[in-house]
DNA sequence: CTACGCCCTCAAGTAACTTGAGGTTCAAGT
DNA sequence: ACTTGAACCTCAAGTTACTTGAGGGCGTAG
C-alpha cells in the first residue's frame, strides 16, 4: 500500500484543500511532523501525512481551535487511550455550533428587516432619514435585541 | 435633553455591553470621535457617544467588520448622502449571514452524528477503534462533505 | 540558455480585540 | 487629613489562524 510515495506540498496542499503555507504552518506549530525532504531541501509526503492533513482539515471546517485538534491528534497518536474524550470534545463543538445557529438566525431576520424595510420606506432618500441608520443607533425602540 | 451628561468609559462600556479597552480601541481606529476629557484627564461622554456606540456595537452584534461599519457611520456623519448604500451593506451582509448558515447547519449535523455514533458503537473503547477518529481521517468512506 | 513554475526561509501583516505593566485620580471611610 | 481601593490612564505586546511579501534556489521545457 505505498501507492503514493512522494508528495510535494503543492499536490498535497490540492488534495486536501489547503494552502501551501498553510501546510508549512501546520508543521510549524506541530499539528504536522517535520516533512522529510528531498535532496534540493523540498517537503515529501505519503499516505499518512495526507491522512492527518485530512483529519485538521476537516476538524477546522467543523471549527475546532487548533488547540482542540491538538488534543485529538494526541490521541490518535496514541492509540491506547480512551476515545470518550474524542466524544466530549465533539459534544463541546456542538453545543457551540448550536449557540452560533441561534445567533444566526436572530441575525438574519434582523439584517433581512432592514433591508426590506429601507426599499420599502426609504430607499434613494438621504442616509439622515434612513431606518436602518436611525432604528440602529436607538437604545429602547430597536426591533431586535 | 442633556439629561445625561456625564459617562464615565466604564458607565458607557456598561450600558453598551462593550469592555472598557474596546471603547478605547474604538476611538483609537476612529469608529468614536475622541472623546472629551475631564480634569483629571479621564474620558468624558454624552448621549450622542453613547448612541453611536450602541450603532457600532449592534452592527458588530450583526457581524459587519470594521471598515463596513465605517461606511455606515460616515454615512451618518453626512446625512445628505443616499442611504441606498446602507441597504446594499445590509443585503451584502444578509447573503454572508445565509452562507455562513448553511455551513452550520451541515456542520451541526456532523457532529452530531459522530457524538451518537461514538456513544453508542465505542464509548469507553481504545482510540485506535473510535469511529470519530477514523471517520475523519479517511479520505473518501466519510459521511460527511 | 533562459524563462517559468514550484520550492525554500524568514519577517511582517491581518482582524478585532485582550492582556499586562506601570502609573494617576477619584470617592469613600476613618 | 489620610489612606485605601476601585476605576482610570498610556503604551506595548499577545491572541488566533493564517496570509502576504521579500529575496532566493532548483529543475525542466522550449
Amino acid at each position: 500500500m505505498p501507492a503514493l510515495a512522494r508528495l510535494t506540498i503543492g499536490a498535497l496542499a490540492e488534495r486536501t484543500g489547503s494552502s501551501v503555507p498553510t501546510v508549512r504552518y501546520y508543521e510549524e506549530i506541530g499539528l504536522l511532523p517535520k516533512a522529510q525532504r528531498g535532496p534540493g531541501g523540498q517537503r515529501l509526503y505519503d499516505e499518512s501525512d495526507l491522512k492527518r492533513l485530512i483529519f485538521v482539515r476537516r476538524c477546522r471546517d467543523f471549527d475546532l481551535p487548533i488547540g482542540k485538534i491538538r488534543e485529538l491528534v494526541s490521541l490518535i497518536d496514541n492509540p491506547a487511550q480512551d476515545c470518550s474524550k474524542a466524544r466530549d470534545v465533539a459534544e463541546l463543538q456542538l453545543t457551540y455550533v448550536r449557540r452560533k445557529l441561534a445567533e444566526l438566525r436572530a441575525l438574519e431576520e434582523g439584517l433581512a428587516h432592514y433591508a426590506t424595510a429601507c426599499n420599502e420606506r426609504c430607499a434613494g432618500g438621504p442616509a439622515r432619514d434612513c431606518v436602518i441608520l436611525e432604528d440602529l443607533s436607538d437604545g429602547d425602540n430597536c426591533c431586535r435585541r
